[in-house]
Order: C-alpha cells, then sequence, then structure tokens
DNA sequence: CCCAATATACCGGATTTCCGGTATTGCGCC
DNA sequence: GGCGCAATACCGGAAATCCGGTATATTGGG
C-alpha cells in the first residue's frame, strides 16, 4: 500500500515548463504522485468529468487563455467536492484571492513559492489545513484588523458600546435611559465621552459616522 | 437550406417523460429542432466539450440531482458562449431568478408555461431578445421599484433632497442653511415637511432611517 | 387664468441635546 | 494601599431642535 498512500495531485497550469518542473518536484517528494498536467481548465474539467477517481489535490494557476482559473473553481467543487484546491498563482490582488477562497479554493500559494513550500501546502491541505502564502497571511490580518468596527477602532468600553447601539437606534436619550435602567445623567455623561472619543458633537453626526464606517 | 434554418435546441431535464413530450411538441413547430435531451448537467457538459456543433438554445432545469441547473449556467456559458440558455423550472424564487441571470440565462420560464410559450421564447432568444415568464417579469418590475431609493419611495421633492443630503453630513440647521444660501426657517420647514414624509421625529432617526434604507 | 405644488420665510414655545463641571463606587494592577 | 479606569449619578446654562402655526412668490399643468 506504499504507493497508493502517495497523495494524487493534477496541475492546471498553461505555462507547459512550469508544470513539468513542479511535476518532477512534487514526485520527488515521495508523498505525493502528481498525475496530470492540464494547460487548459477545459481539459482538465472534461478530464474530472470522465475520470473515475479524481485527484486529492488540484494546483490551479489564474491566468490562463479562456476560462479563468477563478471560474473553474466553481465546476471543480462542483464536479467532485472532495478534490481540494490550492491556487498557485503569480498573483496576489486582494480581490482575487477573496474569490477563489470564497469560490472554495482551500489553499493559495504564490509562484514564487519553493517546491517543499509547496509540497507542504499540499500535505498541509490533505490533513484539512489552509496554506496560506506569507505574504498572503500578512495581507489577511491587515485586512481583518482593519476591518476593526468603529467601536474598537475609536477603544469604546462595552457600556459605551451597548449606549451607541441605542442611540442609533432612534431613541431619546429618556428612551435609552429606560431600557438600559439607567438614570438619564448616566445616559448623558456615556454620550459625552462617546462623542470625545469619535470626535462629534451631536447625534446625527454620530449616527452619520458610525453609519458610514459600517456598524450599526 | 430549409432544414438548416431550424433553430437547434437541447433540453437538460431529468424528468425523462417531461423531456420527451416537450421535445416532440418544438418539432412540430417547424421552426425548432430539439437534437438532444439530457437528464443530468453533466452528461450534457460531456457532450459540449467533445461536440463540435454545439446547439443555438438550451432549456434548462434548475433542480437536478447532483449539479444544479445554475451551477450548470456558469460551465455552459464558458465552454460555449453563444449558446443561449433559457431557464424552465418550476422554480420561481427571487433568488434563483438573480442567480441565473447574473450568471448568463437569457431567459427564465415556468413550467406551467405551455409548448407555444417555449416556442415563441426560443425564437425570441434566438433574435436576442430575453423572454421571461409574465408571472416573473411582474416579480422583477415589483423589485425595480422596490429599489427605489429613500428620497423617491416617499417623494421628497429636489429641494428636499438636496436638504437631506446636508442633514445626513453633520451639519447644524444653521450650517445648511448657509451652505445652502437659504434662511434657517426655511430649512426648518423643509426638515418639518421631511420628517413628515420619513415618519420620523427628529434628525438621529433620519439619519438612521436614510443609512438603513441606503442613501447618504 | 386659476390651482396645486414647491420653495421660500418667519415666530414662539416646548423639548431635547450639548457640555463643563463634580462626585461616588468598584475593580484590577503595581 | 494607592492609582487609574469604568460605570454610575447629578446640576445648570447654553444651544439646538422640534413643531404648529402663518405667509408669500413662483411655476407648471389643466
Amino acid at each position: 500500500m506504499i504507493e497508493n498512500s502517495r497523495i494524487p495531485v493534477w496541475i492546471i497550469d498553461d505555462n507547459k515548463g512550469f508544470c513539468f518542473i513542479l511535476s518532477e518536484a512534487l514526485n520527488l517528494s515521495g508523498t505525493i504522485e502528481c498525475q496530470r498536467c492540464y494547460q487548459s481548465c477545459k481539459s482538465a474539467l472534461l478530464a474530472l468529468t470522465s475520470e473515475e477517481s479524481p485527484p486529492s489535490v488540484i494546483l490551479l494557476d489564474i491566468k490562463m487563455p479562456k476560462m479563468s482559473g477563478l471560474d473553474a473553481i466553481t465546476s471543480i467543487k462542483t464536479l467532485t467536492p472532495a478534490t481540494q484546491i490550492i491556487m498557485l498563482t503569480s498573483y496576489d490582488l486582494d480581490e482575487n484571492i477573496r474569490t477563489a477562497v470564497s469560490r472554495g479554493a482551500s489553499g493559495y500559494l504564490l509562484k514564487s513559492s519553493t517546491p517543499s513550500d509547496i509540497i507542504n501546502a499540499i500535505e498541509k491541505v490533505q490533513k484539512g489545513g489552509s496554506p496560506l502564502d506569507p505574504m498572503i497571511t500578512k495581507r489577511m490580518m491587515e485586512a481583518f484588523l482593519a476591518q476593526r468596527s468603529v467601536e474598537n477602532r475609536y477603544d469604546l468600553t462595552s457600556r459605551e458600546k451597548d449606549i451607541l447601539e441605542c442611540l442609533a437606534s432612534d431613541l431619546t436619550v429618556q428612551e435609552v435611559a429606560s431600557k438600559l435602567s439607567l438614570s438619564y445623567f448616566t445616559v448623558d455623561t456615556h454620550i459625552k465621552n462617546i462623542y470625545q472619543k469619535l470626535d462629534v458633537h451631536n447625534r446625527h453626526g454620530l449616527v452619520t459616522k458610525a453609519s458610514k464606517e459600517r456598524l450599526i
């Protein structure tokens, strides 16, 4: 069963030379068997529909003539859902990454990766992981941080967030006070503090800012 | 050239009986030649990849085992972009319609359509039209209307829209007045009218409502 | 030509918000 | 134990908003 334990992999990339070299490298690893290389999505999809044993992992380029690798993801995932897809491409545009991940790609590597990076990624994905290029990881972290909600961005306390919530949903100070079982004055104080933190000076400015920067 | 002028059509629907009947009906029309029926997307896609002469029009069901007709649209449009797709399905969920149209379907009929409806639709799509079930058309109109922006939905006058714009961007009544070269009282009057139309009673309520329903 | 709608403008009183104070309690941390 | 911070609470005056009036000029359509 030693040869059966090797992970079956296909490569879809219109660069024939790249396919060949990578294929050789993968096979040298001992744990991976690169079975096929396709230069177009169409031929690969055709093989997937007729093939009785789909690969465990597909390495997929984005920029290819005719059908883009991004579009191929959906088709592959529909035809053979169990096949894991790792994008292996030169393009690191945020939009491409988002699209790939949302369509079902499990990993995203850049072509600047070394063969051993790719081998690691294939093994990782086989274990249910999501291998990402370190550069991509960094970018995702940044995006994640950038998405911090207003409250966090402005260091609002949890109580202040409660108040903000109420203020956004059209209640008077008095109403907020009863809703949260607080004194009118307490709410007033909180509001003053929120205004200071968000650098606004009235209710509509607050709502506008909060809704602009997402939240509410 | 008489037989060549007939429009080549395929049907993809897992209901074999339905395919057969419809196929007969289409062929009786004289203008249409129903060449193939497929009971699954997979077999149809396979045929499309190998076939040298794809059909002009495909009638496509949504609910099918394995691959949904909705998912097939993308693949068909990639493989043979010139092929027009008409959805022919029992499902009239808005979400399905949106998906189908966004993925490239040209028409959307319900299975309650008569054979002559379907024949008309095929001929219409061949001429570059977008045949839609009357029911669907109605629904789309409603959605279109529902998408009217707040101002339109609430019949705001153009001046009121100006004011609303300013109010949303954190200005006091006084500031709005100078910005638009109006008297404080005029702006105040407009605001009263806007409040009445939008059924709110204060600035933050207005901003909240406006931003919730898009705008700003 | 008149009417309805729109835009403009004004008044005054009630209500709400804004803001700068002050103050107490509790909690975690050095 | 003291310090800082968060949460609670209160006061009062200034400012802004809300609202129900009233009123005039313009304009487009029947």
